[in-house]
DNA sequence: TCAAAAGTGTTAAGTTTACACCCATGA
DNA sequence: TCATGGGTGTAAACTTAACACTTTTGA
């Protein structure tokens, strides 16, 4: 009886896919692959995979993550299920979008090379095969909308980093430019940014200090950005 | 070579599980089932079913609701997928969840009888099995904020509506009160709610103006509740 | 010496909040 | 006549947006 309840159900190929975001030289970017396999050889991707048995959709997710990347306790989102019947032409698989933000420097090049994958700047994707762009433009907009809200940007930034880092990843982000004055006063009011006494000198020749992210500090609104959400 | 690459992985059970977000007499209010037959006799749960072979996660969800409301174009959204491998005791199975906003007057009585449902207050909610529980949270969460930003409730009540009941529909979904000068002037600005010559005699003694929504006006900011989202 | 990025405050405009009384009606 | 819900405007507090110049230093 209570076999029949579910047995006489369909089954599913069920799957994850991962939109990994990092950031680069102001430029908000997504590591892709580039498939060198069968099936959809030379298409482009997200990085996917089958669910297995004995596995959550988080657990999943975080393995496609770590075996594309190395990397484990990055902080991941899920973005929703794709259902549509015929998504993928081979067979009907159902997939689980899951986010992800990273330090591109944490990545294990190896791997990607590995898996023919490459890091490509969000404004100038490749077509996506299946529903893979859907599933970028449905993360983009979620990511857009937190991190105005919570301060999950600093995933995507080394552990120290400079102000005017931390202002192009939001401009990169929410696409729009912040005004500079502005942008660190609201730095200034958050208590979870730390100034620390080390200056960087890479990417200017007066050098900038650098600030960390400090998680215990502060259960404000942590917000970087100003006013209501824009339409 | 190609169906090996699908046939070597695991399939799943699917299901969809609504949350059916009602409003009557200033309650949010959800429609839940006390199964009357197994398994899992006795418990209250979301109604949900699962997800057929040729169907898209979206018309299962449909369907689902059809089924308990015979109603259709509903106002629906995803809210994920629920994918804990012993989420469901009975065997593995993924649910994704959606939530359902309708108009409780319109539902059909009948149906409601026979799967056994009741619209219970969302402050007042049964222990609902699995994690039927997380997804209701879940569904209020989003709900709350899509209602802040998009002209979304209008779902839950009839075509005709005075501005009391819309101002205790806010209040009921944002979980505050809500000034009623404040709500007014926003409502003024906000184009796409129109002041009708109707009037309801129902809700007091003298009587109150019948406003309705029209979908067509207005692309503006449909926001009706001031300031950023509240932590 | 100059190009390039770092750093720094003030004011005006706009938005939100708080607040109290009269009106119309049916019982 | 009174209890009930309907309807209305203004001013203070707060938030956001706009804006320009000086500093440091390596090349």
């Amino acid at each position: 009886m209570l076999s029949t309840f579910y047995s006489q159900n369909a089954k599913f190929f069920l799957a994850v896919d991962c939109i990994i975001f990092g950031f680069q030289r102001g430029n908000l970017k997504l590591l892709l692959q580039q498939r060198h396999f069968e099936p959809f050889k030379g298409e482009w991707s997200l990085m996917g995979g089958f669910v297995q048995e004995n596995e959550s959709l988080d657990d999943a997710a975080k393995r496609v993550l770590y075996d594309l990347t190395g990397l484990s306790e990055v902080y991941m989102e899920q973005v929703g299920a794709f259902g549509a019947v015929d998504r993928d032409p081979g067979a009907r698989v159902v997939s689980v979008a899951y986010y992800a933000l990273l330090d591109i420097d944490k990545c294990n090049h190896e791997l990607k090379h590995q898996y023919n994958a490459h890091w490509e700047s969000i404004d100038n994707l490749p077509n996506l095969f299946f529903d893979h762009s859907e599933m970028v433009e449905k993360a983009r907009a979620l990511l857009k909308k937190k991190i105005s809200r919570e301060p999950i940007g600093f995933n995507l930034l080394p552990s120290l980093f400079t102000l005017s880092q931390l202002q192009s990843l939001y401009e990169a982000i929410l696409g729009e430019a912040i005004d500079k004055r502005n942008f660190r006063k609201r730095v200034n009011e958050m208590s979870f940014i730390e100034k620390t006494d080390q200056i960087d000198k890479l990417g200017s020749k007066r050098g900038a200090y650098l600030y960390k992210f400090n998680k215990t500090r502060g259960r404000q609104t942590p917000c970087l950005t100003a006013g209501r959400d824009k339409p």
